[in-house]
DNA sequence: TTAGGGTTAG
């Protein structure tokens, strides 16, 4: 571990600690033998040492041997102001004085170096207090534990919790599940199986249902329904039952694949063999599936039957209908689903509304939609990214850009909500469309103002609506600046600007951009876009009408 | 700690 000593003070100030060490080294003694309580002035001493001389720590401490009890060197820790530093004395007290630093001492040290940022050096005095004779326990194990998830680092979070057996402690299920739980929410699904199965292999660790809903959400979420429901045999042979989450999961992760009759046909299943209850969400989760493939008859069908039962849509259900039917095109449907929603006690949120009006500009049906929006101020409801972005992709598909402009701007004055380019693209490319290329050029300005970066959709708007003008010269400049900016052009970004400038009479410009769009430097975003230098080859050789 | 809903362009 790096020790740091403090930062230098001014000469002043030097010379103001060393009379003040001075001072408390000649009346440590004297106050030792005074008082019944002297611990307090020798730690006060070491700090102050330790302060002031860092590189000679050891000579300058030695004279407090005598007096360096573990109580007095933690005191003197506790006293110092950095955790660096604190890290310091605790190290050389310890290595050079062979003092047995108390396991108090060492949470202690450990949970400053945490919370002051140092989680490698945290880690590091947590290995040493367990050589040192003090393993954790289970509680403090999980603290510790949960200090990296909460700091975002759930690999090392877990990877403490791995070490259970090590420690000879256990660690509550609950831990577990929840750190297994924000790992398969982060897209981490295949880390968190690997870890529940090395887990179970360890005789630290008993999983209950909610451990096994958890890995089984984590298989569905990969796609691997197959291997979900393997889980679920597993689980039966450890002898629990599933309930109805992991029956929910399951339905939902079918659904989910477009196997939305499978997932009905389970949920048919269970509510026949009574072994466990379907609900709303169960419900919810089919009808969503039948929704998404646009099977509203089905869906509807499911709601119905979900009625029958007596089982109360929840807001959700009405939702996911009144989108279904918007996406279908059947506008009449969403509206009475909206109404039957209303009457039943279960009030509109910002999704029912989003869903109207995207309905609404489906059905190209802007005016109606606007009219929602409307509503949605007079309800006290606050439309959110999701609703700007409908409302403004729509205006702009139909060439209503100012209106487009207006909402843009409503939106980015937000300050709870935080821009994002594939907004501002649809304007600017309407602007760009329209010709009003100054505006669009005040609005690159804005997203890099607003730290939100432009991406190689918005570069290539720009460069298109330049070329379109004729202002081949900042179409280029575009093109650069992308580049510059680490923003990778792809096979569209390239052809467009390329016949451009072909049909500009500007073959070197060409040469220059075909250059850098294969320069080692650039890293042309061929893997995302799934492109082979030779496809990129193939699409450059067909000319963009422009 | 585990289950269902709405947005994406050149």
């Amino acid at each position: 571990m790096l020790l740091r000593g403090p930062s230098y003070p001014s000469v002043l100030h030097h010379h103001f600690l060393l009379s003040r060490l001075h001072l408390a080294t000649a009346t440590a003694a004297a106050a030792a033998a005074a008082s019944d309580a002297p611990d307090l002035w020798i730690a006060k001493a070491v700090a102050t040492a330790f302060l002031l001389y860092p590189s000679s720590a050891c000579s300058r401490l030695a004279p407090f041997l005598p007096a360096l009890s573990p109580s007095v060197a933690f005191a003197a820790v506790r006293r110092l102001p950095t955790a660096e530093s604190a890290l310091g004395l605790f190290q050389v007290t310890r290595s050079a004085f062979g003092v047995a630093h108390s396991a108090t001492a060492y949470r202690f040290l450990v949970g400053l170096l945490f919370r002051s940022g140092l989680h490698e050096a945290a880690l590091e005095v947590f290995d040493q207090m367990a050589s040192d004779g003090h393993s954790p326990d289970g509680p403090y194990l999980e603290f510790f534990a949960n200090s990296f998830a909460e700091a975002g680092q759930l690999d090392a979070a877990l990877k403490l919790l791995a070490r259970a057996s090590e420690f000879n402690c256990r660690v509550r299920c609950y831990t577990f599940n929840k750190l297994m739980s924000l790992l398969v929410g982060r897209n981490g699904a295949q880390d968190a199986i690997f870890f529940f199965r090395e887990q179970l292999a360890s005789q630290f660790f008993t999983p209950d249902t909610c451990s096994f809903n958890i890995v089984i959400k984590g298989l569905c979420r990969l796609g691997d329904i197959d291997g979900a429901f393997e889980f679920l045999k597993e689980m039966r042979d450890f002898g629990l039952t599933p309930d109805t989450v992991t029956h929910n999961i399951l339905v939902d992760g079918l659904c989910q694949t477009k196997q939305v009759d499978r997932g009905h046909e389970i949920l048919r299943r269970i509510q026949s063999d009574g072994l466990c209850v379907p609900n709303v969400v169960t419900y919810t989760s089919v009808i969503s599936g039948y929704c998404k493939m646009g099977k509203m008859e089905e869906a509807f069908e499911v709601f119905s039957d979900m009625i029958g039962l007596g089982i109360r849509p929840s807001r959700v259900t009405y939702n996911v209908l009144i989108d279904g039917f918007g996406k279908a095109g059947d506008m009449p449907s969403a509206v009475s689903v909206y109404e039957r929603m209303m009457v039943c006690g279960c009030p509109p949120d910002v999704v029912t509304f989003t869903s109207l009006i995207d309905g609404y500009c489906r059905s190209e049906k802007l005016d109606d939609a606007l009219r929602f929006w409307n509503e949605i101020g007079q309800r006290g409801i606050r439309p959110n990214a999701y609703t700007f972005s409908i409302v403004i992709s729509s205006l702009c598909k139909k060439n209503r850009i100012s209106e487009a402009s207006h909402f843009l701007k409503e939106l980015s004055e937000r300050r709870d909500i935080v821009p994002r380019a594939f907004i501002y693209n649809f304007v600017i490319d309407g602007l760009c469309k329209v010709g009003n290329l100054d505006e669009a050029n005040l609005l690159l300005l804005e997203m890099e103002e607003k730290r939100c970066s432009p991406d190689k959709f918005t570069y290539t708007s720009l460069i298109i609506g330049h070329c379109m003008k004729g202002r081949m010269v900042e179409a280029i400049g575009l093109f650069h600046k992308m580049v510059a900016t680490g923003c990778a052009p792809d096979s569209v970004t390239v052809s467009s600007l390329v016949s451009c400038l072909l049909k500009a009479g500007l073959p070197n410009e060409v040469n220059r951009i075909m250059l850098i769009a294969w320069g080692r430097d650039l890293g042309l975003d061929i893997s995302s876009s799934e492109e082979s230098p030779s496809s990129l080859r193939k699409s450059l050789d067909i000319s963009v009408v422009v």
